[in-house]
DNA sequence: CTCAGTGCAAACGCTTTGCACAACT
DNA sequence: AGTTGTGCAAAGCGTTTGCACTGAG
């Protein structure tokens, strides 16, 4: 039996988490869903977050300010941060599932996620 | 010029930290040096590792409880944690260096540092 | 009708920072 | 001597949590 109960809050956090390509940080997606739902508090958003990420329906990340944020897209990708204008973008590797086998055998661990998160600077930003 | 200073301080820290293959948090290095330095600030120590991470002497991580942790062995490797136990170990992938190029030339940044964790259930606590 | 989920606000925990003093170079 | 680094303590800041209330099932 599964308790979770779908409430406003928590199908509008889905779905603007699934609109946005952005990797928001739980801060900025609570502003992003309070637009829509202006009685949401922070403190419905973070959880949400949580229940989401556990439930496997998000990709929870750690930046390199350490704040969380959060990817709707839940296939195996990587990450990769501009350490001048801070954006978040998607690293699609085609040797991605081969690694984390690799990975897998060679430590002995079984592994269960990943927070794969490269620092550079973007090509926008490369232009400045 | 260079207007780094070698502190006792500093010089403690970079022999604690080039001691140990755990990964230290920040607070669990601070321990380890106060024990020989028992006067050490904790400020001291956070800035010392801060200046490490900088000048290329220590590698910054992100765990998965979002607390910085630090690692003396500056060459290209990535990090695995155990979800159960927290020890954080070292994956030494022959292909880590082709993996940087690749992600290179495939997203446009100039890839400039990295946070490559995976999570997973060390060989250890599977036997629990 | 029940109890998981919400809103609010206070508490948390790691990290950062301002200030006066200490000590490298 | 001059300026960077230290110790202390307070502040910062994203996140978590306790509590009374609300609303999904």
């Amino acid at each position: 039996m599964n308790k979770n109960r779908m409430t406003i809050q928590k199908r509008v956090i889905m779905e603007e988490l699934g609109r946005t390509k952005k990797h928001p940080t739980a801060d900025t997606l609570y502003y992003d869903v309070k637009k829509r739902l202006p009685e949401i508090s922070k403190g419905t958003v973070y959880r949400n977050l949580e229940v989401l990420a556990r439930t496997g329906q998000a990709l929870k990340l750690v930046d390199s300010k350490r704040k969380n944020r959060f990817d709707g897209n839940t296939g195996m990708h990587f990450h990769i941060e501009c350490v001048k204008c801070g954006r978040v973008d998607d690293v699609e590797l085609k040797k991605a599932d081969v690694l984390e086998k690799d990975i897998d055998l060679e430590t002995g661990y079984d592994i269960t996620g990943y927070n794969v998160y490269f620092y550079g600077i973007c090509p926008h930003c490369k232009q400045g």
